[in-house]
DNA sequence: GTTTATGCAAATTCTTTGCAATACT
DNA sequence: AGTATTGCAAAGAATTTGCATAAAC
């Protein structure tokens, strides 16, 4: 399948999995962050969602975080972004990827086929999540840029 | 040296480099960041320098960072953290170490000796900075947390 | 009918700015 | 004087909680 979409019963498939009930409002967060591909802050998945409201689609995402269904990302904009864990079991630090953050456009990009590098922690260090954030100019940004001078 | 202590003509020193007049402010905050040894919040600044007011110390954050004296990362505790920029000229992507920030007892640790990896960008990417965020427990709450059980 | 989830409103926390006062040159 | 710096107070922005309603089981 090359297609994005995703069927409601693979997500409902995915909640149920990890012990999470299959709420309406569940599916259409989960489902939302899913399509968008990239990292969505509260506020732009509150704008997607125009039926839905701050602090329920808050409360979802905190379960889903939980629940290691989504994981949080800090890209320095300001506010958090989430994200669907791919893949396999849980959000293992292996799992998690490079997110690039553009200073101009204020976007955050899935740096996807990039693999967060691992590193050896002192001793007595227990690492469970890691969060990789380069920024800079998305390729765009730098376009317009090196145009308008 | 092994003294941790700098002196303040060396601060001055510094903050004159990179043109900026070392006020006593600026000594202040650049001092308490330098001693601290790791990140700190503008909270935590805040209340180690009960003299100087937040928006000042803000500000004062705000001036070291244009001027690349300091650098600031963002750990998930829901406040920026600020650290002094250790070494040579500026604050490059190949200066930045990582940094670890335990979920037990909030604080955030530099781990000197690793530096971030470098990572290969997909094409028309640009890094500018890059910030390095491992997640977990720290030695003394690990053993804090195994003794509890 | 009891538990769980949602919506509204508001509290909290952190960051940032306007403006007046102060210090510096 | 004139510019730059600081302090106070408050505005903004984002996150988080209390409580009442509505839905699910």
């Amino acid at each position: 399948m090359s297609d994005h979409r995703i069927e409601k019963q693979d997500i409902e498939q995915r909640l149920e999995q990890r012990g999470v009930k299959p709420t309406a409002m569940r599916l259409l967060v989960y489902g939302e962050l899913e399509q968008a591909r990239r990292p969505l802050s509260l506020r732009e998945l509150e704008e997607r969602m125009q039926t839905a409201e701050r602090s329920t689609i808050f409360r979802t995402l905190t379960l889903l975080l939980k629940h290691h269904l989504i994981h949080d990302i800090e890209d320095g904009s300001g506010s958090l972004r989430y994200e669907v864990c791919h893949g396999h079991s849980a959000c293992t630090p292996e799992d998690q990827h490079t997110h690039f953050f553009c200073k101009q456009c204020q976007r955050t990009f899935c740096l996807d086929n990039t693999k967060v590098p691992k590193i050896d922690l002192p001793e007595g260090f227990v690492a469970s999540t890691v969060n990789y954030m380069i920024k800079g100019l998305c390729p765009e940004c730098r376009a317009a840029q090196e145009k308008s001078k």
